[in-house]
RNA sequence: GGCCCCGUAGCUCAGUGGAUAGAGCAUCUGCCUUCUAAGCAGAUGGUCACACGUUCGAAUCGUGUCGGGGUCACCA
């Protein structure tokens, strides 16, 4: 809904009149004038010199008055240097107003036909989820928000790791460390029961390597001779020979996992249309490489192990298959990336994974177009930097890592002590209270991730909490209330018509109106990071206008009108934006 | 070493070729007897890592240098 577009083609029009240069409308840039110059939108006229043969100035004068000449809604113009600074009548803007009101554009936008398969999260079942699925799974379900709201058809998926030596080791030292306990005789959350015994695993090999040494061993090689290795490297062939005791701690261990996993979703408010589950797929990638080699587009080695030459595309050889004619990493992908194919039919495959699998992914969209894939085109990855603390990368070997239930937990609390200490009186019941801090800890933590560049890394500091106040999910949570409760007050609407706008109210309806197309170039850049900045101007833009305008007591009833209308329309967008990016805006805080 | 990403205020971040580079946090000063002070107004704070180039114009594009991170496994 782009409202500008009369304007664009006046000007497209006037340029083509007065200097016989023919720039299409919709390529005519047109940016908000700064707030120190008179004017709602400027063009820059620099461009035009070589056609007008004048000067910038005379251009943009020559320019400015064939719009106010030809286009009804500009009301006047100024020109400094090569800026043309374009005033629109009021009119022209209480109208785009009332539009953006009653038609909420954003709620329909133009179908564009496409599906998307979204996949996000991909965690490991051997241990819980830590601040880096929590970026992870907040840029996944945000980013299918945007494309669904952009007018895609978006189904969200999550591929569970559940097979290999990592499960593995967490099984062997709930054999030997175990004693039946579960997470129900032990009241721990499932996920973190099992991540236990993957820290056990590893405490277990430190003691026998050590004492491997003690006897004269090497470090390299007492590690690959520890009994507990050599027990998780036997599990896992158990495992893959289809040992039913194997698989029955396997599943059981899993299935735990599993109900710790779903517990943190739902706290988070993460969804999954569909689980692809790599033990599942594991293997199907073997028969399109080896359809692949019979092709030619793959070659073998000497010792059986097949390779593809992408040393054209300016990358490396890459094994597919191994020696023993088992599959490697990237082999999965490929059988899980057709297994998807053959469930959805989409026209893009997007992976939300860290960019430290940027170069995976390069390969696996290579490979699959080798292999004549349909769907290679349509591979994206959403490569998104990781997350660091002060001291460098989370270790789980040094206990550094940040884990997702007990950040959720923390940023709760600190929305719990921020309220108490404040004189704020809310006649809230104590659940509406829980209710409230978990809307707002959880606003606090998604924005502090998703208003960053997805592809940035992120520095989070343990010891210094996220704030509450500023740039932040609760000050967009905090305006949205206070309109809902601005506009609870309201009686009845005078209708009719509406005064016009002073300065404060005018940068909030040009704000407004660019909330269609902000969107459309989140959606465009995958970047949640757009819609955070978009929201976070209109609230503070908002606020400013509160601060000295009064709804309820404005002095006349077309002033009222006009008010009301913006803070209806405004906080619908709020609302909007905000559960874009997955938070929830409680009416009261 | 090859390739990829990043470098903007003390800190965390905006800024997709346009005007005198903006926010938040932190520090300091004001504003609650009027619709919610998680707010508003103001002050302080910049060699946009550095150099050269492209052009009317560069934080933004190109080349190079420096610094940080990632990756280049028959690991996932």
């Amino acid at each position: 809904m782009n409202y500008l577009q009369p304007i664009q083609e006046a000007i497209s029009n006037g340029i083509a009149a007065l200097y016989q240069l023919e720039i299409p409308a919709d390529e005519i840039r047109f940016d908000p004038t700064p707030p120190e110059f008179e004017g709602e939108y400027t063009y820059v006229v620099f461009p035009l010199l070589k056609a007008s043969k004048k000067n910038p100035m005379q251009t943009a004068e020559e320019l400015g008055q064939y719009l106010l000449e030809h286009q009804n809604s500009v009301a006047r113009f100024n020109v400094v240097k090569g800026f043309l600074n374009i005033s629109f009548k009021s009119d022209f803007w209480t109208s785009i107003l009332y539009q953006l009101r009653t038609e909420q554009p954003w709620l329909s936008p133009a179908r564009s036909g496409k599906k998307i398969v979204l996949e996000y999260c991909g965690p490991n079942t051997n241990k819980p989820l830590h601040l880096g699925h929590i970026r992870n799974m907040l840029l996944g379900y945000s980013i299918s928000k945007i494309q669904a709201a952009a007018g895609n058809d978006v189904h969200r998926v999550n591929i569970y790791n559940d097979r290999g030596i990592a499960i593995c080791k967490s099984m062997v030292a709930y054999q030997r460390k175990g004693n039946n306990a579960t997470p129900t005789t032990t009241g721990t959350k499932g996920d973190h029961f099992v991540g236990h015994y993957y820290v056990t695993y590893s405490n277990l090999l430190d003691e026998e390597v050590r004492t491997l040494m003690a006897g004269g061993m090497s470090k390299e090689e007492a590690e690959k001779k520890a009994p507990v290795y050599l027990e998780a490297v036997r599990m896992l062939q158990q495992w893959e020979a289809g040992d039913p005791g194997t698989l029955e701690l396997w599943q059981t261990m899993n299935g735990w996992v599993y109900e710790g996993f779903n517990q943190t979703f739902e706290r988070l408010g993460v969804d999954f249309e569909k689980d692809y589950l790599e033990s599942e797929h594991f293997s199907k990638g073997r028969d399109l490489v080896l359809k692949g080699l019979e092709k030619g587009y793959f070659f073998r080695k000497d010792d059986g192990s097949v390779w593809v030459d992408l040393t054209d595309k300016g990358l490396d050889e890459k094994v597919l298959l191994r020696s023993d004619g088992t599959s490697v990493y990237i082999t999965q992908d490929i059988g899980v990336a057709h297994q998807r194919y053959l469930d959805y039919h989409m026209d893009v495959s997007a992976y939300v994974v860290a960019n430290e699998q940027d170069y995976h992914f390069k390969v696996l969209k290579l490979v699959l177009e080798k292999l004549g894939e349909p769907y290679a085109d349509g591979i994206h990855h959403l490569s998104y930097g990781m997350v660091d603390l002060p001291e460098g990368k989370m270790k789980s070997r040094e206990g550094t890592v940040v884990d997702a239930d007990d950040l959720m937990d923390e940023m709760e609390a600190s929305s719990r002590s921020f309220l108490e200490q404040s004189d704020k009186q809310l006649d809230f019941s104590e659940a509406e209270k829980t209710t409230l801090y978990r809307q707002v800890g959880l606003a606090a933590l998604k924005y502090f991730i998703l208003r960053v560049d997805p592809k940035k890394r992120i520095l989070f500091n343990p010891t210094e909490s996220i704030d509450l106040q500023g740039n932040t999910g609760p000050f967009i949570q905090y305006t949205y209330a206070r309109i809902k409760s601005v506009l609870s007050k309201l009686s009845d609407e005078p209708g009719g018509k509406m005064a016009a706008p002073d300065k404060d109210e005018l940068d909030l309806i040009v704000t407004l109106s660019r909330y269609y197309a902000t969107i459309q170039d989140a959606s465009e850049n995958w970047s949640p990071a757009e819609i955070a900045n978009y929201i976070y101007t209109l609230a503070r833009q908002f606020n400013k206008f509160y601060a000295d305008h009064s709804v309820l007591h404005a002095d006349t009833p077309e002033q009222k009108q006009l008010r009301i209308h913006l803070a209806h329309t405004t906080g619908a967008v709020l609302g909007h934006g905000l559960d874009l990016l997955g938070i929830e805006a409680p009416e009261r805080m």
